[in-house]
DNA sequence: TTTTTCCTTACGCCATTTGTAAGTGTTTCT
DNA sequence: AGAAACACTTACAAATGGCGTAAGGAAAAA
């Protein structure tokens, strides 16, 4: 079964919310100690965050921007406060939804459900700015078009994704691509960035991969 | 701007709709016709739904769930009825949220806002029940692995994901992979299909597509 | 201009995909 | 049980696409 975070103060709330979904089958963890809660989430790895927004010290507001901006999976924000500004301002920093409590059980464990359906099986693409990246099989998302990219294309454009906006060595290129740096023509790696820059022309990707000469390559953006 | 495509029966509301998305700056398209709905929306290929529940005709919950077998963008359920079951029962079709009207401009406008957001630049990934399969590479996901199908597997498996769990006959698989349906081979669909299941093996997708003899296939699940 | 670095195009080899063929297994009907 | 119809599997050859190699052109630096 899934498993899930939750993020509440409230000793009384924080039970019930564990009880409630401990019984629904879910694997529960709970912060306990409020220092460090990004870190301590990143280390659970849960499938869904349950997070509360007035805590001591940190805003869940900062905690829902700091969790989003590492890729982690759905968050819950959850609040007693009723009022609507919260709500904007939930959904404006990337919460996925959004209840005010005290709330109805059955709604909460729907909601919880939806949000794991929907992210569930999803694909971890990497996010390379103005598109997606899936790192195994190198499909190349952009908007409604997609492509798949030929192996040696996808390991050069993933390692320049990973690297952004920092330059690539030609070398380290090479030893991606062949193991080793040596012995290796130096036009083979040129020809094949050529043809990844002509495939990313297809979907409108011109000047992505800037060269910087005597030194590498390097994906613009960020 | 993002367009928006507005699926509401009562014009007094569906105006008020439109007026409020326009001065918010989106392209909108409402729905008058309310016969195909589903073939109309594909056709605007909107970035969102909103859609009412309450339709004269087809339920609204038909449409949801007929557009997400498509792999439409994101689906928002807007509804005058305040029943808890209509939320559940939306959300369990795979819609994105729901809002239930009258409702509140802003809230409106930052849900949409928030929809938009979540889905810009990702992939309209369909759902297959226990993967998921993107309709231009035939990329094909499951948890955190994923392959890219050759052009008949894709084919085959996107038809039959269409169609779930309605049956689909050979001779439709034979006119959709060669273009028509005589002077073909009839064991050549045969070996295609074996492909497609080897290929799914791979992926834990066993016992997937199954045989209805003397009428088709038809992929299990929903 | 000369030199260095980078880009582009074309060619041939190799792997993957696909239709064809042939044989085996399974269900249905008499 | 036997036969016929239907479905599945494996193997092989042609077509397709990816890849390294080669050679020449373009652009930047000296």
């Amino acid at each position: 079964m899934a498993r899930v975070t939750i993020v509440e103060d409230d000793p009384l709330m924080r039970e019930e919310l564990i009880d409630i979904l401990q019984k629904a089958g879910y694997e529960v963890a709970a912060i306990a100690d409020f220092q460090d809660i990004v870190a301590q989430i990143a280390t659970l790895a849960p499938d869904l965050v349950l997070l509360d927004i007035n805590l001591p010290g940190q805003s869940g507001f900062e905690i829902c921007k700091s969790l989003k901006s590492q890729g982690t999976g759905p968050i819950l924000i959850l609040t007693s406060r009723d009022k609507l500004q919260d709500e904007l301002h939930g959904l404006d920093l990337g919460a996925d939804d959004y209840l005010t409590k005290p709330c109805n059980r059955d709604r909460l464990l729907a909601r919880i459900q939806n949000l794991l359906r929907r992210f569930e099986g999803r694909p971890g693409l990497i996010n390379g700015g103005s598109f997606f990246l899936d790192p195994n099989t190198f499909t190349l998302y952009k908007g409604s078009q997609s492509i798949v990219l030929s192996a040696n294309e996808g390991k050069i454009l993933l390692t320049l994704v990973q690297h952004r906006p920092e330059i690539v060595s030609k070398s380290a290129l090479r030893e991606l691509l062949w193991g080793t740096d040596q012995y290796i023509d130096e036009n083979a790696l040129q020809v094949n960035l050529t043809r990844l820059r002509k495939t990313l022309r297809q979907l409108n990707l011109e000047d992505q991969i800037e060269t910087i000469r005597g030194q590498g390559y390097r994906l613009r953006g960020r």
